[in-house]
DNA sequence: GTCTATATAATGATAGAC
DNA sequence: GTCTATCATTATATAGAC
């Protein structure tokens, strides 16, 4: 998965899987039936870490756990590195978990309305705008971090881009922040 | 360059170039010397494009040419997958360019502070989130427009992800709009 | 400039032994 | 489960003729 996300699916050999795994490349075929099938296997990986990640973020409420951020923002990078080649790759995952995404703000949009109501274009469109907006944050935070002078995805990393973000991104819409797409996103989703 | 804007360039092949473009796969090996040197030829050629794509838009005027974008809109289409596949894969063209937009949009807002002023984040702080953001939605525009159930990147599509960003993002960041960031990180650009 | 033909290398996948 | 060995395919690049 970490190499799918630094390389992309196509330029990642079975070889260079195999060696990394410090195994043979014929036992990485076996395995995983056909490279398609380790794609496959890293598309679930993918959707149950971010669903674990949720979890524990929402549901047990260390979405604020200096602790919890801290054991996170290691994991999480090179998921967000394989989701940005899946967006722009095309997969189904990935084009369900964008679709959900945007339904599920569109949701959050409807029962949250913008004072004064935004009439420039309709929820729908909102909804959709701002999951780009958020996620397209993400898919080119490499070239954030660089531009940046930063050391990459820390947590310092992340909490000076979430203020710009709120700095930019009007009040009424910055509720629907990243935790309440990612969720909408994810839960109950097995992946196709 | 449409090739590698749909496919990318790892898994696009120089026979499926060759016949795209009627010829054999002989003849583009020897004409660009290697895949690489084919790579490069669009890297160029993308930035010209967009080069004389701005000097039409700003310095001409045309910018809100209803004749001018109708004529405009198909042949961007390319340009910008080709980007998103370079922006995500990373390549020395799309590092400068992004780095380019970020400095010269820090500059207009540097020029034009927010009112009452931005205190979460730095200035350089907001103008990167604010690339990001706004490159984030061309990024995943293929995305966007099958969640919106429209047609692709026609100039209804682009005039309703104009107007929800200007739902979205706060009135004093929405100046420094595409046209800024975009001229801002090609002027005087030769793609080094 | 363009083609045909081919050299060379890399890759995904399989077979069989342990 | 794991390895070694190998096959078949595909890819880039080159050579030489027209």
């Amino acid at each position: 998965m970490r190499l799918f996300a630094e390389r992309g699916v196509k330029p990642t050999t079975i070889r260079a899987v195999a060696q990394e795994a410090g195994v043979t490349p014929g036992l990485v075929s076996h395995h995983f039936g056909s490279k398609q099938g380790l794609r496959e296997a890293c598309d679930a990986y993918v959707l149950d870490y971010l669903r674990e990640l949720l979890h524990q973020a929402v549901e047990e409420g260390r979405v604020g756990d200096p602790a919890f951020i801290g054991a996170t923002y290691r994991s999480v990078t090179p998921v967000f590195a394989y989701l940005a080649h899946a967006f722009v790759d095309g997969s189904a995952t990935a084009e369900t978990l964008f679709d959900r995404m945007v339904t599920m703000t569109e949701g959050y949009l409807a029962e949250h309305p913008p004072q004064p109501p935004a009439t420039r274009s309709d929820t729908r469109t909102q909804a959709a705008v701002l999951v780009a907006m958020r996620l397209g944050v993400w898919v080119l935070h490499g070239h954030l971090a660089r531009a940046l002078g930063t050391e990459g995805p820390t947590p310092q990393f992340f909490s000076r881009v979430a203020m710009a973000e709120l700095d930019i991104i009007s009040a009424d819409f910055a509720g629907a922040d990243l935790m309440n797409l990612a969720q909408a996103g994810i839960d109950g989703f097995e992946g196709k």
